[in-house]
DNA sequence: CTCTTTTACGAAAACGTTTTCGGTAAAAGT
DNA sequence: ACTTTTACCGAAAACGTTTTCGTAAAAGAG
C-alpha cells in the first residue's frame, strides 16, 4: 500500500509537510499542495484510519449495542429500522458503526464495554438491551459517549418515542370506537412498558373506565407464542375483552393466530391493536389497527445527539429528545356494538 | 487507558515480554505469565485493536457491501435475515464487521475499495448490489479477499441460492395445481434473474406447457409499485394468465393490491406466488404460496468461506457454494378449473 | 570441569500517521 | 543597513503493539 512517505520521496519533500497539504494546514504553500495532491492521486493513495485513529485518540467508529431479549437481532423489523436511519446519518458524518457484543468465546475482550474499548469507539447506542444489566450499566458510566433510546442514564443523552403520549392516544382510539372492555398484553418490565401501561391507564381513566386487573397481563415483546397464550388466557376469563392490545405488531400475530383458533374474526368478533407500525401491519387484511413510531426520526436524533456529544463535549449533552409516533386506524379495532 | 507498558513498569520487566506472556509465546516463564495476567486484570487492561493490527496488518475487521438498489437497507428483511448470521458467524470467529459505502460526502475515501483500505477491512462480503457496477469490479479484484452471493467473480469464492432449483420446484408445484397459463414478473437483469427465469422456463418446457412472450415481463425486485403496475398489464391482455409469479414476497404486496382493486380474489379467481419467504408471508390471509430462501445457510456459508480464504490463503478458494431452499405451499395458489 | 543446549528475558525496530517546535530564507518594515 | 515579520518546510516524537534477534544464566552432556 502506497502510504503518505511514498508521496514524500516522490515530491522530495518531508512527509510533515505531506501530511499538512493533505489535511489542508495553512502553512504549506499552494503549490506543494498542488503537487502532493496530484501525486497522491497517482499513486493511488488512500489514508489509514488505524495509523491517523492511533496519533489522533479518535476514529470516527460508533458502536452499536442492539440485544433484543427475543435475540431477533437485525431480523428485528422496528430496530433494524432505526438501526438503518442511524447508520446513514453516521455515515453523513464520516462515521462508521460497529457491532458491539460482549462475551463471545475466543474474543480478545470480556465485555461491551472492554468491547468498545478495543476498537476505540468514539461512542455509542445503546438500544432495545436490558439496561439494568451490570455490563450495560458499566458501558453508560464509563468515559465513552453514549446514547440511549427508551431509557435515560444520569448525565447521559437519551432518545424516547413517546411512549406515554402515543399509547393515550391509541387507547382513546380505542374508547372512541365504543370499547370499555379493553385488555392490554404488554412487554416486559421496562421504561417502555411503564410509560405505555401509564399512556393506557390514563387515557381510561380520563374516559371513566375502569379495567380490571386480569385485564393488564404481562406478555413479551416480540413474541408471538406467548401472545397466542395470553389470549387464550384471557378469553377463558369471566367476562373477556372486547378488545385486545398487544406488546407489537410482531406479537400480534400470535394474537391474531389464537383468534383464528377459536373461530372468532377480527374486527367482527373482537378488536385488536399492535404497536411499532412495521411494514407487516400494512398488508394483513384487515390491515392492523397501531401505533406507527418514527423509527427514521428517532435513529437520526440518536446519531445527531451521539455525534454532537462526542465533537462538542463541552456543551450540554444530557438532555432527552422525544419523538412522537403517529395513529394508524387501520381495520382491526371495529365499531363496539353491545352483544344481544 | 491502561497499555502494556503499565503493566509491564509493575511487573518490572520489559514490554515485549509482557506481549509474549499475553499472547502464549513458549519463552516466557510460568511465574511471568501468571504474575502478567494478574497485574493485567488488577489494572483492567484492554488490548488496543488498532495497535496490535497496525503491527500484525489485520484488523479481524470484515467489511459488508450491501445496498439494494431499491436502497432499502437493512429494512429488506431478507437481506437483513442473511446478514444477521453472517455477523454472527464472524463473532464466533472473532470479526467485528463494518458497512462499506461508497462516496459520501465528506468521507477520507471516494469508492468502495477505498473505504475498505481505509478501514483495513481483512475481507468483503458483497451481495444485493449492482455486479456490473466499475466500483464493485474494483473490490473485487483488489488484494482484498471477497465472497459474493449470487454473483461469482472470476478467481474468488461465491455463495449461491439454488434460484434455478427451486423455480423449477416453485413451478413444478404450480403446474401440478393444474396451471398452464402462468406469468412471471420478474426482477431486474442479473444472475439471479436469469436464473429463476431458467428455471421456470425449463419446469414449463419439460411439462410440454409453452408460455407466450408477454407473460414474462421486467418487473423491479422490492417493489410493490411495479408489481402493482404490471399486475395491471397482465391482467389487460386478451388471454390473462390463472397464476402470476412476483421477483419476491414483498413485491407481491403491489400485486395482490391490485388484484383486489379488480375485484379478484386470490386464489379463487387468480393464483399469486412470491419468493424469499419473509415473514409477512406467513402472516397474510391466506398465506404466500413462496419459496423460502435459507437466509441463515447463505449467510453462514458466506461467512465462514470469507474467513477461510482470509486465514488460508494458500488453498484453493475460488469456490461456489450452492444452498437449497424449500418450497412453501402456502394458500394463494389454487387448484385451477377450467372456466365455464 | 568444560562445552553445548535450553530457558527466559530485553532492546529495538517497525507499522503510518499527526503535530509540535524550531529553523531558514525571503519579504517587509524602520 | 538593520531588525522584524512572514511564509514555508523539516526533524522528531509519539500513539500501543508485535516480533526478531541477541544474550546471560541455568541446565545438561561428556
Amino acid at each position: 500500500m502506497t502510504s503518505i512517505r511514498d508521496i514524500a520521496r516522490v515530491c522530495g519533500i518531508s512527509v510533515g509537510t505531506v501530511s499538512k497539504a493533505l489535511n489542508g494546514y495553512k502553512d504549506v504553500s499552494k503549490e506543494t499542495v498542488r503537487k502532493v495532491n496530484q501525486v497522491a492521486r497517482e499513486l493511488g493513495y488512500t489514508p489509514d484510519s488505524l495509523a491517523r485513529a492511533m496519533r489522533t485518540n479518535t476514529t470516527h467508529n460508533l458502536g452499536v449495542l442492539f440485544i433484543d431479549k427475543q435475540q431477533s437481532g437485525l431480523r428485528h423489523e422496528y430496530f433494524s429500522s432505526v438501526l438503518e436511519s442511524f447508520k446513514i446519518g453516521a455515515e453523513r458524518r464520516g462515521y462508521d458503526i460497529t457491532f458491539i457484543t460482549g462475551n463471545v468465546e475466543g474474543s480478545p475482550w470480556r465485555s461491551y464495554l472492554a468491547h468498545c474499548r478495543y476498537r476505540k469507539c468514539d461512542g455509542v447506542l445503546i438500544a432495545g438491551v436490558d439496561f439494568k444489566d451490570q455490563d450495560v450499566i458499566d458501558l453508560a458510566n464509563s468515559e465513552i459517549p453514549v446514547v440511549t433510546i427508551d431509557y435515560k442514564y444520569e448525565g447521559q443523552p437519551a432518545v424516547f418515542s413517546a411512549n406515554q403520549h402515543d399509547m393515550g392516544a391509541l387507547t382513546k382510539y380505542i374508547l372512541y370506537r365504543g370499547h370499555r372492555d379493553i385488555a392490554f398484553i404488554h412487554g416486559e418490565d421496562t421504561i417502555v412498558t411503564e410509560q405505555r401501561i401509564a399512556g393506557f391507564e390514563g387515557a381510561c381513566r380520563e374516559a371513566g373506565v375502569t379495567i380490571p386487573d386480569d385485564y393488564i397481563v404481562e406478555g413479551l415483546f416480540h413474541n408471538p407464542d406467548r401472545s397466542f397464550q395470553a389470549t387464550k388466557e384471557l378469553l377463558n376469563l369471566g367476562n373477556p375483552p372486547t378488545c385486545i392490545l398487544y406488546p407489537d405488531d410482531y406479537s400480534t400475530i400470535g394474537g391474531r393466530n389464537a383468534l383464528q383458533m377459536l373461530g372468532l374474526s377480527v374486527p367482527e368478533d373482537i378488536s385488536i391493536a399492535g404497536y411499532d407500525g412495521i411494514m407487516m401491519s400494512r398488508v394483513t387484511s384487515p390491515t392492523l389497527t397501531t401505533l406507527r413510531q418514527d423509527s427514521f426520526a428517532i435513529g437520526r436524533k440518536a446519531v445527531d445527539k451521539l455525534i454532537d456529544t462526542i465533537e462538542f463535549p463541552d456543551e450540554d449533552n444530557d438532555e432527552v429528545v422525544t419523538v412522537a409516533g403517529q395513529l394508524y386506524r387501520g381495520g382491526t379495532v371495529g365499531q363496539y356494538q353491545a352483544k344481544e
